[in-house]
RNA sequence: GCGGGGGUAGCCAAGCCUGGCCAAAGGCGCAGGACUUAGGAUCCUGUCCUCAGCGGUUCGAGGGUUCAAAUCCCUUCUCCCGCACCA
């Protein structure tokens, strides 16, 4: 096994001495590609660099077929990841600590360094470039790296947003967000990026209820309101001590848990008093929009932790209130016990007042009974309510008793009695997480009530028009997003663009409070790619970077010399920038991780269009699919990471790079597999090899070499048109698979001329360069070919030779035929007789091909033509039948696809390969034509000839 | 629920948009052979059924359009993903 990585680290010094990665303007067209940038959360797993791989794949083909192409990357790390661990580090966190060794960081940094946030960034930025992405041969320009968190980048973003807000595209409203008490907004998803537990939980809005009893107000929070209707008691827990909380002028009784969050929702709250449970067991209250006073009964699964510890019982809907009461009704006594009394109890009578499909009077029972539940605490009441609440809401219409939303379906009644209620002020909203969710930090995550949050008006229907108009003129793939792009533009709505709290990021500019979130921070960055270069060296301080500045470079406006007095930036550098602001944008492809597709690739778009002026506008977007771990871990989170560098090591930075790029469809996950990727290794090496041993090769020239001309002009053609649609896995297939096969079968043929392969070598090498550019250059060496393949040029696609090409597939039709019949009959043959078509036929197809030119092709046309000819119409029913045959073959098939076996002299090509034929089947090979009188022929088998397909005796 | 994507031979996976050299690329696996060896080798051949290569039946299932369908249309079964502050 060679040193994959000594290999490597060669050529990589290479081309950066060469700076090959650096890009400037010049004469050629320009190409600019990047992959959306990684968030700076931890090591990053073999899975990631898939998508990396195709765009320094993309950037090196198009730098091999004439294109100035910059490729700039960079890392996102706004947010809390790094803050979080950054004190997962300092907390001397076990599973964090093995981690972070176990992927290759020295633990002295685990001491010191790596307990702040900020050095964290520094870190990963060093090891996604060092360990990642130069490690992999990427040609990326590294003077260009930037970071969400460099003060150069959020002088960009403070811009951006200036524009934003010139553009009418900045709102204030309030908002509702889960928040942690102590370290403020944090996000709730899966990733738990922010939690410590709770990531599926999702926020659900709940109406709150008003029930009158005394001076005071009991609060049951539903997700039901259109079941009011319904409500024939009210469930108290007789355990709980509630409080009582003073609202504007009301008193409210919630549970204390339900007031903490309360609290975090509405101004002006009070506490007020305690209340327990069991005093309010008993009492009568007056239900919403009914109006009807109702009992207010015991029950022990009101939990104060979810909604306001309260609950209103609607039987006939709600499985659980079914079973409650039945237990009430059945055993009174536990409600006596709290001074309800029978008749209480009595005057509670189920209401039907949905009817949907599939269901009786009473939804709630006929569910219970359908699952068999019989006893108040059973698990699968919850399904049962999931289910019902289901069924209700697509299903369900209001009955007759509900008043004036009587006939209205579920779906329209629920908002509706919400909002009547609401005005009537009997009702209010609340909202509640779906589960518990835990912080980082260890507290409670509620929702709070922002009145002042800062939304990105991404619902502007003009500017959604506007974006969707320009995704048609796109290169979008997979062609699936293409057509899906529009609907998802049209449902991204208004995002909240700033946060507060404890978070890494730019300050927003009109408020210094507010940092900007991480998405709004992420979408017109690739703009920036042409500025960053001139602050990372120096050449521009942050400080200089005003709104002006900005305002030129990337939008033109002002004179260059004003600008450079009001910035102190000088006036060439700034030309400088807008020129290369002016060469290099817009974008020519932004490729991204499917994630990406509802989210980032939205907000891209509607950023660009928002802000820049359409020229400047992106060109293509490619979404990847995953790597996924099914069989073999390579999540982070699993704790079975595959590091990347040592997977370098073993496979070869270029055998993964080739994994990638063929294993699948860009747009299809893949199952990690090393078996899989083993496998591409060991072809790499061995095409390494193999083109080691043709490089010495020195033979005579044959009818071979036009074959292999013509094969390599097919080939570079394929990829040309594969990778107009950037389809590396075709062009791999062809640079991997079809061009080694073909070399092989030149030579097995007796190929073998240096000039042939030397010309052809160089045009193959060039195939594999993009994909696999460190062994490209080996093998480009080995040659002993001048200077690198990475800095060479794809030929375009030459003239292929069609008898060249049909003489060979006609060669191996006879050896695959001969095998069959071989593996059929289970003789050993030792001679083998082949006899081409006779000439009828041949004339027979002559014909049929002058019918096709003339459009006349048909069997009787065909057949006529046929029969008026005396040497065709010699053979009989054999000759209509060969015509008959012939006009079916060719109408079948794509017009002119048969001409060849008419040119082509088969006999002349099988005659020169009966050596080779011979040598290949142990056995001598023979050829006549049909025609021939001397033939051997003993079994009669002359007469099967037919044009393209010679008859075979083997005896 | 809303939105999106799949189901192809033992397995993985192309093809489907733009119907026709598609019994369906390529890889893996398996079988036989060559070479000759300690290598996770390489090369050749085969791998739906039948069979001197003709032919037959296949591309989740069922219909339809067409001279012609894995490819277009409809129905159906089944699997997967996203739904918001995670690039």
């Amino acid at each position: 096994m060679p040193d994959y990585e000594i290999i490597e680290r060669k050529w990589q010094t290479v081309w950066s001495d060469r700076k090959l990665n650096e890009s400037e303007r010049d004469e050629r067209p320009k190409f600019m590609i990047i992959f959306a940038y990684p968030g700076v959360t931890g090591y990053l797993h073999v899975g990631h660099m898939r998508g990396y791989t195709y765009a320094d794949a993309v950037g090196r083909y198009k730098r091999m077929t004439g294109y100035n192409v910059l490729f700039p990357v960079g890392t996102h790390a706004t947010g809390n990841g790094a803050i979080s661990l950054a004190a997962r580090i300092a907390a001397g966190d076990e599973n964090t600590i093995d981690y972070m060794i176990r992927n290759g960081c020295p633990p002295e940094k685990l001491e010191g360094e790596l307990r702040d946030p900020l050095n964290v960034v520094r870190f990963f930025n060093d090891v996604y470039q060092e360990e990642y992405w130069k490690r992999f041969g990427f040609l990326a320009d590294w003077r260009r790296f930037t970071c969400t968190l460099y003060p150069d980048y959020s002088r960009f973003m403070q811009w951006q947003f200036r524009k934003l807000n010139d553009a009418g595209l900045l709102i204030q409203k309030p908002y509702f967000a889960p928040a942690c008490p102590s370290c403020g907004p944090v996000a709730v998803d899966p990733s738990e990026t922010d939690l410590s537990k709770g990531g599926n939980a999702e926020t659900q809005e709940y109406t709150l209820l008003k029930f009158r009893s005394g001076g005071e107000i009991l609060v049951a929070a539903t997700l039901r309101p259109e079941t009011v209707y319904g409500q024939v008691c009210f469930w108290v827990n007789p355990e709980v001590e509630y409080v009582k909380v003073r609202n504007g002028g009301e008193t409210w009784i919630v549970s204390p848990q339900a007031y903490d969050k309360l609290s975090h929702q509405m101004d002006g709250l009070e506490r007020t008093g305690t209340v327990k449970g069991s005093d309010l067991v008993g009492r009568m209250c007056a239900a919403p929009m009914i109006h009807r006073e109702i009992p207010v009964l015991p029950a022990e699964f009101c939990d104060p932790d979810v909604g306001t510890g309260m609950v209103t019982s609607v039987p006939s809907d709600a499985p659980d209130d079914w079973m409650s009461i039945l237990k009430l009704k059945e055993d009174s006594s536990y409600a006596e016990r709290y001074g309800v009394t029978k008749e209480m109890i009595d005057s509670v009578v189920p209401v039907s007042i949905i009817s949907m499909k599939g269901y009786g009077e009473f939804p709630a029972q006929d569910i219970i009974e359908r699952m068999g539940i019989i006893e108040a605490g059973d698990p699968r009441l919850e399904e049962a309510k999931k289910q019902v609440y289901k069924d209700g809401y697509h299903t369900g219409v209001m009955n007759d008793i509900c008043g004036e939303f009587a006939g209205l379906r579920v779906e329209e009644a629920k908002d509706r009695m919400k909002q009547a209620m609401i005005d009537s002020g009997e009702a209010d909203v609340f909202y509640d997480l779906s589960e518990e969710v835990i912080c980082r930090c260890g507290r409670r995550v509620v929702i709070k009530k922002i009145d002042d949050q800062w939304f990105i008006d991404y619902g502007n229907e003009e500017l959604t028009q506007r974006t969707s108009d320009h995704c048609r003129t796109m290169t979008i793939n997979p062609v699936e997003y293409y057509n899906n792009v529009h609907a998802v533009l049209k449902w991204f709505r208004e995002r909240a663009c700033v946060r507060l709290g404890n978070w890494l990021g730019t300050k927003f500019p009109f408020d210094e409070r507010w940092i900007i979130e991480a998405i709004s921070d992420s979408t017109l960055y690739p703009v920036y790619y042409l500025i960053s270069m001139y602050a990372n060296d120096g050449r521009i301080a942050p400080e200089q970077m005003t709104e002006a500045f900005f305002d030129y470079a990337i939008l033109g406006k002002g004179d260059p010399g004003t600008v450079s007095g009001e910035c102190g930036i000088e006036e060439p550098l700034l030309r400088r920038i807008r020129e290369d602001v002016l060469y290099w944008y817009p974008l020519d492809l932004n490729l991204g991780g499917k994630e990406h597709m509802t989210v980032h690739f939205p907000a891209f778009l509607k950023n660009h269009a928002a802000v820049l002026p359409p020229e400047m506008w992106p060109r293509g977007i490619m979404v990847n699919w995953y790597i996924t771990g099914k069989k073999s871990k390579i999540s982070k989170s699993k704790g079975g990471a595959q590091p990347i560098p040592g997977a370098a090591k073993r496979f070869g930075a270029d055998g993964m790079r080739l994994y990638y790029a063929h294993v699948a469809s860009p747009f299809a996950d893949v199952e990690w597999d090393e078996d899989t990727l083993m496998s591409y290794s060991q072809r790499l090496d061995r095409i390494v090899s193999f083109v080691g041993d043709l490089a010495s090769c020195k033979g005579p020239g044959t009818e071979m070499d036009a074959w292999l001309v013509s094969r390599m002009n097919a080939h570079v053609g394929t990829i040309r048109s594969a990778m107009e649609k950037y389809d590396l896995r075709q062009m791999a297939t062809v640079a991997y698979f079809e061009i080694f096969n073909d070399f092989r079968w030149y030579q097995r043929r007796g190929g073998g001329d240096p000039g042939t392969i030397s010309d052809c070598l160089r045009t193959w090498i060039k195939a594999m360069m993009p994909v696999t550019p460190h062994m490209a250059e080996e093998m480009w060496e080995s040659a002993g070919f001048e200077g690198l393949v990475s800095e060479a040029q794809l030929p375009e696609a030459g003239e292929r030779s069609v008898p060249a090409e049909y003489g060979e597939d006609l060669i191996r039709e006879v050896m695959s035929d001969a095998q069959q019949i071989i593996k059929v009959t289970g003789i050993e043959p030792k001679r083998m007789v082949l006899y081409t078509s006779p000439s009828w036929k041949m004339k027979i197809l002559g014909k049929a091909l002058e019918l096709q030119d003339e459009g006349e092709l048909s069997i009787p046309s065909l057949t006529k033509a046929c029969m008026s000819d005396q040497d065709i119409r010699a053979h009989g029913k054999a000759a209509s039948d060969t015509a008959r045959k012939t006009a079916e073959d060719m109408m079948r098939l794509p017009a002119g696809s048969m001409r060849p076996m008419f040119e082509s002299d088969e006999r002349a090509h099988l005659a020169a390969a009966t050596g080779f034929l011979s040598g290949e089947m142990n056995l001598k090979a023979e050829v006549f034509s049909a025609d021939d009188d001397g033939k051997y022929d003993p079994s009669d088998k002359a007469k099967m000839a037919v044009p393209g397909r010679p008859a075979i005796y083997l005896e």
